[in-house]
DNA sequence: TTAGGGTTAG
């Protein structure tokens, strides 16, 4: 359209057409259509609304298709669809083409595609029969609104109206299902009873398993893909890049990088972004610059995600370099790198720096501030022990705390003793979430440190009665291409006996070295033996015995925890990392910690 | 004259 519009011959022909009172009558359809051509901005759209009305074009199906495509691509949709279903419209006369344009123009865009679904719904009211092209944008619209019960509906339709062996259908189909919640397992049937099936359909269904963390799965899909000889593309490769991401599967990540090379497959800036990331989150981030500083094209999520990952690595003032870079480069931030850049400061400790950065927002970069952010600044107050200044910031704060940030302000009441305030907030949480299970579990820990085991027993009570479980702690370790994952105490493994006499091992070492089991952080009512022995069994500990049994001495141990790694557990692997001389690499659900020779990264904050 | 899968945070 732009080029178009440049063209000085059509600006005359838009021009001379709308001065004239006596439009050539013999041709009212062409001459529309070409003034509509020619159009790239709403006032000039308003103006050839009024000559279609004029000439009474108002039901011409052509060229209102016209004007709804030249809309959507100038971004005034909305005030096609206004024109198109005005009440005055007979929209009984419409065709499908007609729909699927602003069906399509609504999907593909972020905060309308309710409007999609709207139309599609007027579209059956008025029984006008939707085309194979109508479909995906209906699923794309689904999808993005994650309705699976809408989905659900459509899928019915699509069999209906007999669209069920086009390829490209099912394709969406196995999207929209994948992308709502719950919706993964419909989507695998789908998927598993597709005639054909090409690059396309598995990375939506490898992309699908990604997204929803059963990355085992997508990698095991991966391999059948080859099996299949269905060959990956680019988009597959990114799909697989956050699988790896998600297992922090290093190695794997790697073979992937290296897949793309062998085989020569394109890369796209969103490939190198996936690559930026899983190195940054796999624990290696200086593999993760590297890749940065050699992209020619960088946009704003190669920067964020470089920041993010500086952040996790606990390198908060590098992370604000890179963003003042970015500014510099004439990259403007959007609200997710504020989000990368105030957890960066959040995770380092840099209270001013965060200050600072959260007041620009508004102020130099017009952006305003959402909850998330705020959740930014209330976490880097509660790290820093500053509870006091958190409650205050929370009690300005222009919008409503949500419950994460009421859950962040009763984490740092227990870790600050400030044990009736966080009582008060969590019986107000429950209150609102009476289902949600980390509210009990934070009441019952806060129970637990001041001793009322009475009280925590009740609570976990309640727990079982509502049919809440706490999530289990749990690490994985890749070794030789396998992922290994280890919970508490687990006895699963086929070599749990040398694990165990490792860990004996390891706890003896320890303790000739001066290091003390952390049993207050054992919130169960077990006496003083049990509870060291209860530490001893974490799964953070079963994986370093494991790591140290399979890998070469010398070499880095790479450990993932699901959860925040616990201060025993942490203290430990410093232990371990100086008596073993290893170095050991743990990402936690925040974080990274390098430990080596008894030193960890985070410098004990996390 | 219209079609499908992908990257950053939470």
């Amino acid at each position: 359209m732009q080029s178009q519009f440049t063209k000085p011959k059509l600006l005359r022909t838009i021009n001379n057409v709308l001065a004239s009172s006596t439009p050539n009558p013999r041709a009212p359809e062409q001459n529309c259509l070409a003034l509509l051509q020619a159009c790239n901005a709403l006032p000039k759209l308003t103006q050839i609304h009024t000559h279609i009305l004029k000439l009474g074009l108002h039901n011409n199906p052509l060229v209102l298709t016209k004007f709804a495509s030249i809309s959507s691509l100038i971004h005034a949709t909305d005030y096609a669809a206004s024109f198109l279903f005005s009440a005055e419209a007979d929209t009984r006369l419409y065709d499908a083409f007609l729909f699927n344009t602003l069906i399509r123009a609504y999907a593909q865009t972020g905060h309308s595609k309710d409007k999609a679904l709207a139309l599609y719904g007027i579209m059956l009211h008025d029984a006008i029969l939707p085309n194979k092209f109508t479909y995906p944008f209906v699923l794309k619209a689904c999808a993005g609104l994650e309705v699976l019960n809408l989905g659900q509906t459509v899928h019915g339709s699509v069999v209906k109206f007999g669209f069920d062996c086009d390829i490209h259908v099912q394709n969406t189909m196995v999207h929209m299902y994948s992308c709502c919640a719950g919706g993964i397992n419909s989507a695998r049937k789908v998927f598993d009873e597709m005639p054909k099936s090409d690059s396309v359909t598995w990375s939506a269904m490898i992309g699908g398993y990604a997204r929803v963390g059963r990355s085992t799965e997508a990698v095991a899909l991966f391999r059948e893909m080859q099996m299949a000889e269905v060959c990956p593309d680019e988009i597959t490769m990114v799909s697989m890049l956050s699988a790896c991401t998600d297992l922090g599967a290093l190695e794997l990540g790697k073979w992937i990088e290296a897949y793309i090379e062998r085989h020569e497959i394109h890369k796209p800036v969103e490939v190198s972004n996936a690559l930026i990331d899983m190195f940054a989150k796999c624990g290696d981030i200086s593999k993760a610059l590297k890749l940065f500083r050699a992209m020619n094209e960088k946009t704003i999520v190669s920067w964020t995600s470089v920041i993010v990952g500086m952040a996790m690595h606990g390198r908060g003032q590098e992370a604000t370099c890179l963003f003042e870079e970015m500014t510099s480069s004439g990259v403007a931030p959007d609200d997710v790198a504020f989000i990368g850049l105030l957890s960066a400061c959040s995770h380092s400790g840099l209270v001013e720096r965060g200050r600072e950065y959260f007041g620009s927002m508004m102020k130099k970069y017009k952006l305003v501030p959402k909850i998330e952010h705020y959740g930014c600044m209330v976490d880097m107050y509660c790290r820093t022990g500053l509870v006091k200044e958190a409650l205050e910031f929370v009690r300005n704060m222009p919008i409503e705390p949500n419950p994460v940030i009421l859950r962040t302000l009763v984490s740092a009441c227990r870790g600050h003793g400030e044990f009736k305030l966080g009582e008060k907030i969590t019986k107000l949480l429950m209150k609102h979430e009476p289902l949600h299970e980390s509210n009990y579990v934070l009441l019952s820990n806060i129970y637990a440190k001041t001793l009322s085991w009475e009280k925590k027993t009740k609570i976990r009570e309640v727990m079982e009665v509502k049919g809440m479980k706490k999530v289990p702690g749990s690490t994985m370790i890749e070794i030789d291409n396998e992922i290994y994952e280890f919970v508490a105490g687990d006895k699963s493994h086929k070599q749990h006996k040398e694990i165990y006499e490792m860990v004996d091992e390891m706890g003896r070492e320890m303790k000739k070295s001066g290091y003390r089991p952390s049993t207050s952080e054992v919130l169960l009512d077990i006496n003083e033996e049990d509870k060291e022995d209860s530490l001893n069994r974490h799964s953070e500990k079963l994986a370093i015995a494991f790591g140290l049994l399979r890998t070469p001495p010398g070499t880095p141990i790479r450990i993932v925890k699901n959860l925040r790694v616990c201060s025993d557990c942490h203290s430990a692997s410093k232990f371990i990392s100086k008596i073993y001389d290893r170095e050991i690499i743990m990402r936690d659900r925040n974080r990274f910690h390098h430990f080596k020779s008894g030193q960890c990264s985070c410098g004990d904050f996390w």
